[in-house]
DNA sequence: ATGCATGTTGACCAGTGTGGTCAATAAGCA
DNA sequence: TGCTTATTGACCACACTGGTCAACATGCAT
């Protein structure tokens, strides 16, 4: 970016960087429209060119900027108090739902990026540590003696992880194919917590040792 | 289309409709760009607009292509002998991967068309049609006296939906990541009937009554 | 050989959208 | 008054769009 870009009070900023990231993750860098970003940002052309370089300046810097994001929300995601596999599971699939819908333009552009392949490298290795960072977070301080003790631990954890992907995975598409609004969401949680029981039922020891 | 098209070897025609289809799924109906796909399909401008009366009756006849298919090819997927739903779930999954990578454009199209808003009404129709038969056979004959008594057998069931979901986005983002080939899709096939047993022990009953 | 139906090509069309530039102008401030 | 900073949108050359069409090739019946 452009020194002009740096001068804008942080919260235009964000406005014109979230617009940026929009139009890249719906379309990708090369299909992805200045014209549009300048439009969905409310500015015109020669601003766009007075605060960064060219399209892919302005790229770079989106990229910078969710990456920041993330890095800093990262942090509140997991705790890593002791506690069993499903209920950390549970508390990260909960933050990442509440982080999706208070930062959709983060999320989105970060997911395609992960895909792409045409990301600077220093930027794939920031990306890359990320996710290294939130694997080892999310096995840190577990209490495995909950797992019931006939199968191994391992095996029952990535059970367990594809479950919650799966749910997911529904909830996803659910919202794309009807427009869920936020009480939808909750209702949909609630409904999910009756499963939570049951998994526990299924994956923990029925004793109390 | 024209009768012009219908004359044509009908392996030419899976040719000409599979590069459109590998177009349209990639770029969605408005960006997909008829000079891509005649030079995808190996034919010229022409040809195409000698076959097809535009763009739009290209994308129908996709359309009509890929329901047929796929209902054609849904017969054989799943059979209605009286199993468990896990075994079942196991044989839908292998039935899905093998379709999935034998006709590859026909699934990304079929995926795309069912979410987009712009596909004439009477395709809607059938393909939601197609949904319901699917999901109506899913459950049928099914031998759920193998659920563990202690939870109601829905719960079960969708608690190994969703673990079956998850499993197959798991490897669908390995196949984008690193390119696989089919010794190693086979390779994780293996790897995951070990998971298939485990899931056996923990939703199915331990007696044998 | 002639004529006619069927195939096949790619140059060409008007139109739209592209990333990017720039002269003109406004606003704030010395 | 001047100088720096903001801001606009017309404008550029260019790429590509869906679609057309005159020209030509091929095969086949007469």
């Amino acid at each position: 970016m452009k020194e002009a870009f740096r001068r804008l009070e942080s919260e235009r900023q964000d406005e014109i960087l979230k617009a940026a990231m929009r139009e890249f993750a719906q379309n990708g860098f090369d299909k992805a429209s200045t014209n549009r970003i300048v439009k969905d940002a409310g500015m015109s052309k020669g601003m766009l060119y007075y605060y960064f370089e060219n399209k892919e300046d302005l790229f770079r810097d989106c990229i910078g900027y969710a990456l920041d994001h993330m890095e800093q929300s990262l942090e509140d995601w997991i705790g890593t108090e002791r506690e069993g596999f499903i209920e950390r599971m549970a508390r990260i699939a909960e933050a990442k739902r509440r982080y999706f819908t208070e930062n959709p333009e983060v999320s989105e552009f970060v997911a395609v990026i992960f895909l792409s392949p045409d990301v600077p490298a220093p930027f794939k290795e920031r990306l890359e540590s990320l996710g290294e960072e939130g694997k080892r977070k999310m096995f840190d301080g577990l209490d495995l003696s909950r797992f019931r003790s006939d199968l191994p631990a391992e095996t029952l954890m990535r059970l367990v992880q594809w479950t919650f992907d799966g749910y997911a995975r529904e909830t996803e598409e659910r919202m794309k194919a009807e427009g869920m609004d936020f009480a939808d969401l909750d209702r949909y949680w609630d409904e999910f917590s009756g499963y939570l029981d049951a998994m526990k039922t299924i994956y923990y020891r029925g004793d109390r040792s």
